[in-house]
DNA sequence: ATCATTAATGCAACTAATTTGCATTAATAA
DNA sequence: TTATTAATGCAAATTAGTTGCATTAATGAT
C-alpha cells in the first residue's frame, strides 16, 4: 500500500507515465542512480499491490512492468504484450485475445506475450 | 545436439514422458537425485535444441518444459499453456489461438499461458 | 572384446534477479 | 515541531541458471 508520497515514488512513477513502452526493473535502475535497487523494486511491488503498474514475464523470462491505462478496478488481463525482435521495445496492446478453452475449463487470467516486427520496424 | 546416449538422458525423457503435465527444473532435479542440477540443465537445453521439449515461462516467472507432441519440425508455438490455480499442474493445451494484432505487425512466436480452473478441479 | 577419442558428468564457483534484516532517515498527523 | 512509523540504503541472503575444469564413460575403430 502506497502510504507516504515519496521522492522515489514520484521518480519512478514520472517514468512510468514518460515511456509509452514496457520497463525493465534494471532500466528502472539504471535511470535512477539516485535510489537503491531495492527501494525500486519495493516501489515496485508497491504499485503493483496498488494496481498502478501491472507485471508481465517476457518469453525469454525477463519481468516487464507496465502502467495500467485499462486495468481499473478488475485486474483481468484482456490485453497481451508485443516485443519486437528488432528494436527490443514492448508493448502493452489493449486488444481482446480470443480464447478457446477446452470443455468445463474457466480462465481467471491470461498472459499472452507476442514476439514479432512491430509497424515502425516493418517499414524499413 | 544428442550424441550420446547417457542413463541421465534416459532418465530425464521418461520423466517427460511418463508426465503428462509441464514440468519444472527443480522438480526434474528432486526426481532425480542421483545426478547434478547441472547435468538436468544441460539436458534439457540439448533437448530443447533438439526440439525434443519445449519451454515456456508462466506469468510468476518460473520455467516449464514439455515433451514435444505435435511441435514438430517448424517450432512455431500455436498452442497454449494452461496452470490450474487450484491443483496447480500446468498442461499445453494443444488449440489453436485466435489473435488480433495491429496493421503492420507480424509474428514471430507467441507464448499465452492461462491461468484458472482445470476440468477435475471444477468437478469438486 | 579393448582401446582411444571425446562427449557428458560432477563439483565448485560464478552470475543475475530479487528478497530480507536491520539500523537510519524522512513524511505525515497530531 | 515533535512523535510515529513508513520508507530507505546497505549488506547479505536467496533462487535460478551458467561456466570452467578435471574426471568419467559412451561409442566407433581395431
Amino acid at each position: 500500500m502506497l502510504k507516504r508520497n515519496t521522492k522515489s515514488k514520484q521518480a519512478v512513477l514520472e517514468l512510468f507515465i514518460s515511456h509509452q513502452y514496457g520497463i525493465k526493473p534494471d532500466e528502472l535502475i539504471a535511470q535512477l542512480p539516485d535510489f537503491d535497487k531495492v527501494t525500486i523494486y519495493r516501489i515496485l511491488n508497491s504499485f503493483l499491490e496498488d494496481g498502478i503498474i501491472h507485471k508481465a514475464v517476457s518469453d525469454d523470462g525477463s519481468s516487464y512492468y507496465f502502467i495500467c491505462k485499462s486495468c481499473k478496478e478488475v485486474h483481468y488481463h484482456s490485453h497481451y504484450h508485443f516485443k519486437c525482435s528488432k528494436c527490443q521495445k514492448v508493448e502493452c496492446i489493449e486488444k481482446e485475445i480470443e480464447i478457446i478453452i477446452p470443455q468445463n475449463y474457466s480462465i481467471e487470467n491470461t498472459n499472452l506475450w507476442i514476439t514479432g516486427i512491430c509497424e515502425k520496424c516493418n517499414k524499413h
